[in-house]
DNA sequence: CGGGTATTTGACGACTGTCAACGCCAGTGG
DNA sequence: CCACTGGCGTTGACAGTCGTCAAATACCCG
């Protein structure tokens, strides 16, 4: 199975690269930094998990969380007819994978790596302990929740409301902002490690549309892309067409 | 304006069938009797709300946070365009409009009243105060965003995979199940408080596309519906049409 | 260089949106 | 009591978006 232990490294010492990113990481970053000894402690490792491989799978029953250090990762679940919907993309910094203990419920939803990644390891019960015995680390975790849950209210309105262009222009916008956060733009380009079917998975259309909503954008001069590249060319004009207020959007992103 | 206090009454004292209530309803439910006085203390007051009122409006800064004790209130977001998504229905019990205090954020969405509706109020900061005291209720909020959180990622998949017919009994048998853990139905017959607008707006099609479907329903002996009321006449075979498992589906509902 | 994967394109059709008209019903005011 | 009115639901005709199927091309990795 692609989420047994084997297909993932443990990684030992911590790289200075990656330590550094620790600090940003979703749950701890607003914490003092007096915090940061103790979460160590519950900190179970590093592990570097190669491309397309799950991390975890719907209906798996989890005893672990996870915060993402370094590559992309897609949050997705799979209908019994095999059609694929994509909840979110998730990337460096973010929060993977906690359940509170419900009777050990099986999770809902998979998380697959689409490129190479390096995620921290937290026990699940640890997690509890410290949101028991650190209120702070709750209520930093009930804004995550919050920010998680405002950002799906916007995916729900996003496919309920707008057309094929308007939702991935939307998509592109959307990942500029938070890879701009981590400063992973340069100009108006940006890495994009997605294909055109997990574009669409994500936005609810077929991938043969995604190329075709694809092509009027980039013929009518709003991006260009190649490879793993897409560049903007046209933000503003980007966002009149999605029908989003670029400020707004950009101030809302989760991370 | 449909929001400011004129349009909602204080009600004094608790009537005892609304007093059952508080102990069923989601923030408290888990915790043991001896919070329940203590939370008396932060309770601000009942109110009753007239139909089609707002109670909080998206942009809005929130101050409060409710528990709907009667009625059905639709959370909705409104784009620029002027159409709308209904993102939730919540149903007797449910938690609204509680958001942590990052910045004074305004509320991401809104919540309108589709019934005469009664709700019990909550400062915000005596939430705060509460889960910074009761790391038990700092866990059952974590635990109300997860469900809900689970919740929409459903809603996302629905609405990105499934067809218009599809989502219409989906959304039918979300309610089925909810109101059942509420006794609001009776052998197949359940409430609706929906206009065919609402459900278009709640699965992301048109209202005159919901009646068509509706319609197919009807003719395919699945349903029968009439002024607020809706009787699914084939729950195995609504579930199949609609692609879903419903012990999964019915044990999986937030609430 | 070769083989598999991803993207592109065309043709066609189904599903869903739009526009418009009509009927039904409840509430309102005369 | 009854006509009036507005909201909601229904239906038909038509158009456009998007899905499906299929084939060709481009691209990447070994």
């Amino acid at each position: 199975m692609a989420q047994d232990s084997s297909s993932r490294t443990r990684i030992e010492p911590l790289t200075p690269c990656i330590e550094c990113e620790i600090r940003e990481h979703a749950l701890f970053r607003p914490v003092e930094q007096t915090l940061l000894d103790w979460k160590q402690r519950y900190r179970q490792g590093q592990y570097s998990i190669p491309p397309k491989t799950q991390i975890y799978t719907e209906g798996q029953v989890l005893d672990e969380a996870y915060t993402l250090f370094r590559g992309w990762v897609a949050l997705t679940k799979t209908l019994p007819t095999g059609k694929r919907q994509v909840l979110r993309i998730a990337l460096p910094g973010d929060f993977l994978g906690y359940q509170p203990n419900q009777l050990e419920r099986p999770s809902t939803h998979s998380a697959v790596a689409l490129t190479e990644c390096v995620v921290c390891l937290f026990p699940r019960s640890s997690v509890e302990t410290m949101v028991f015995e650190q209120p702070d680390l709750a209520k930093r975790l009930i804004e995550i929740y919050q920010g998680y849950m405002a950002y799906c209210q916007e995916h729900i309105t996003s496919i309920g409301q707008r057309s094929a262009k308007q939702r991935i222009a939307e998509l592109f916008l959307d990942l500029l902002y938070r890879l701009r956060r981590r400063a992973q733009v340069q100009g108006n380009r940006m890495p994009l490690y997605l294909t055109q079917e997990d574009i669409g998975d994500a936005v609810g259309i077929t991938s043969v549309h995604v190329s075709r909503v694809m092509r009027q954008l980039r013929e009518a001069g709003l991006i260009r892309y190649k490879g793993h590249s897409l560049a903007l060319l046209d933000e503003a004009e980007l966002a009149r067409v999605a029908g989003v207020n670029p400020e707004r959007m950009a101030g809302a992103r989760p991370d």
